[in-house]
DNA sequence: GTGGATTTGACACCCAAGTGACACTCACCT
DNA sequence: AGGTGAGTGTCACTTGGGTGTCAAATCCAC
């Protein structure tokens, strides 16, 4: 929380966010005026639910775990937030307290607009409402989902869909053979497990058999994935 | 489909939704100027998944199911639509193809706004923008405890957790004992069972067992919550 | 009414997934 | 070196929940 200042690596991910890079410029500036930089070193807390909503949130660099503990103690992991996503923003709106725990994994950076700014550029930039609104649709849009494979898929397919979905967001090609891609994202099994919801023995179990299948490698230090088509033909296969 | 005018009742529902009801009399006003209306007959097919977006709208009488078909033919129905509530503006706002099947469950009537005549409200009113982030981020929180309650509950608490909903959403005092609150919507055990997208038979067993507990009567025509306390403890206790 | 369709209640049986336990490997630390 | 602790690979055991099936109850239409 020292450095006031984004890196150049780190301004770059923000600028080339899927979402922040639809914006038009004059918005763009606005909104990186009002923000300010924070770091947090591996495990710390941000936010906590029940907070609360004090400020719109992106990640910079590193990742963001947004996760809960149910009363009976189980943690589950909603998501994780790579570097030009924003987030935080519901509670915002609805003047209700978060929703989830926020924890930096691994050294990360994240930019933040207090509540009050967000509110005044909102008001300055009507294009702002249309890209939250297309925001927000898109994360129903992806709940959706989730609520519909968590009620029909077995574990074996959320686990291929989950590490394609790593694959898309932290993918880097591999530096042993270029049809291989490295998750760049640092998850222990138990982490993978709680992202999930199962327990972490199942999870290693169906990895050990995806490996078998020549679909991906478990090395340490990351899951290398061989074989997309794999993974994408055990979504597939598993719904009939 | 006939009568393109709201009876009493199905007005007096649009105009006490819990939603629509904060909104401005002149922003009200100017939705249902724009607004027609359809009638459907129970069972009917009101917008199907994939769909383009032609239309917002609300439930004035009846319910709309909004479910989905997985691959392997599993219906799952996301939740029923109760009069007074308005849906279908995710699909308007990312401008992608309708997420879910609609049907009217029961005979219903529904009220629509063309998609075009609700951009024109959109750019007249800044108001709706706030009412649209608002009820979106409902939603997202709403959906955010529904894939916790998936990850961590076992299918007893989730059953007792979707009585007390249906109670709150459309409870109707009991004729027999005051205590006692009837679900006003008819919910054959089959459709309870994929609302929670569990089998038909374990839900009946389990609802056979909250009998026993004296929580609830099973009634042709009905479920009865006689105890909602009883209800409220099985949720608590089973996540210890 | 009678006869068929739908809904409900209750089985037995099977499979997916959670739990607990334990050994094995590293990396790291004095 | 040995010690500690985190992460991993694999058991055996239990349990929640799905599937298939069937009979009883209910609802309707003719």
């Amino acid at each position: 929380m020292i450095d006031p200042i984004l890196t150049i690596e780190e301004r770059e991910a923000i600028n080339s966010g899927r979402w922040f890079s639809t914006l038009s410029p004059s918005l763009r500036h606005d909104i990186l005026r009002c923000a300010y930089v924070k770091r947090f070193a591996d495990g710390e807390l941000i936010a906590a639910r029940g907070d609360p909503p004090e400020e719109w949130i992106a990640c910079a660099r590193g990742a963001v775990r947004v996760s809960s503990t149910s009363i009976s103690g189980k943690q589950i992991t909603l998501t994780y937030v790579e570097p030009g996503i924003w987030f935080g923003d519901v509670a915002i709106f609805d003047g209700d307290r978060r929703t989830h725990d926020a924890y930096a994994h691994g050294d990360s950076t994240i930019l933040c607009v207090a509540t009050a700014d967000f509110r005044k550029i909102l008001a300055l930039h009507a294009e702002l409402y249309e890209a939250m609104l297309r925001l927000h649709a898109r994360r129903i849009r992806q709940l959706f989902g989730l609520v519909e494979d968590l009620n029909t898929l077995p574990l074996r397919a959320r686990l291929a869909k989950q590490l394609i979905h790593l694959v898309r967001s932290y993918g880097v090609p591999s530096l042993s053979d270029a049809k291989e891609v490295r998750i760049g994202l640092q998850l222990a099994q138990e982490e993978l497990a709680q992202l999930l919801g199962a327990s972490r023995q199942r999870v290693n179990q169906e990895l050990k058999a995806m490996e078998r299948d020549e679909a991906i490698r478990i090395e340490p230090g990351g899951l290398v994935v061989r074989n997309r088509e794999a993974l994408m033909r055990i979504v597939e296969s598993d719904n009939h």
